[in-house]
DNA sequence: TGCATAGTTAACCTTTTGGTTAACTATTTC
DNA sequence: GAAATAGTTAACCAAAAGGTTAACTATGCA
């Protein structure tokens, strides 16, 4: 049975419950921006989205490198890992029985290490 | 580009930011269970429990199924599956380029029909 | 030096959240 | 019919969320 929910697990769920912050995630790709490039896009005051990418920062979602007086903002996708991965253990329970649970880890421990790429076309640039 | 943030992942994502929710949804797991044996292993007042189930409940994350005077929740998967579906997407940014995206994409399509399982060791119960 | 740019912090406001207790509705059981 | 059981609704409260504007810090640039 799982149990004790991960406290980091609140504040990623938390921080994706608001729609201009999945909009910034969106936004923001792979690549870094500054906060007013940003908050550009978005109809709302500086303030707001400084808000927003403490709550972003502080789950973890967020890095910021502070360049002069340009803070440089980067998705970090390891809380939203283990975001997906808490959803992925409740759907085995749900799909129901054990024998999936037993292909699901089976899948889970291929796919970990990802080290071991299924297909060899390229690795992260 | 991924955009359009979908109006349910809102409530999905936030019904998700609570303890007390994700608590829930893991205690039930596949089964059924009544408003009161919910509420038995949390510190809190049954109108507490009931508001969380109410959240829950329009988050698409549970259904109701009422007999006589008992309310037996049951999990939904769906709308989990929505917010997995977010972070993949996402993730697939993060983790960079394409050609992992038509990777992920194979992937995808080969495994969303369930009509399709692996192992026929059993179906559930 | 002085001004523009990039961003945060402070103070404030309104709405929502998450909890409480008390009262209510509906069903079952004696 | 009375009492127990299952659960919701109402009224309330403190704290947090999400936004605002104004003031501030710090850097870059003429």
């Amino acid at each position: 049975m799982p149990r004790a929910p991960k406290p980091d697990l609140n504040d990623a769920f938390f921080a994706l419950s608001d729609p201009t912050r999945r909009s910034i995630l969106e936004q923001l790709g792979a690549r870094e921006a500054g906060v007013t490039e940003i908050a550009e896009p978005h109809d709302m005051s500086l303030p707001a989205i400084s808000k927003h990418l403490r709550v972003l920062e502080q789950a973890g979602l967020l890095t910021r490198r502070v360049e002069g007086r340009q803070h440089f903002l980067r998705v970090n996708p390891d809380p939203l890992q283990q975001a997906k991965q808490w959803i992925e253990r409740q759907r085995v329970f749900w799909e129901g029985s054990f024998d999936k649970l037993a292909e699901h880890l089976e899948r889970m421990t291929a796919e970990s290490p990802p080290s071991t790429p299924k297909s060899s076309k390229s690795r992260k640039p």
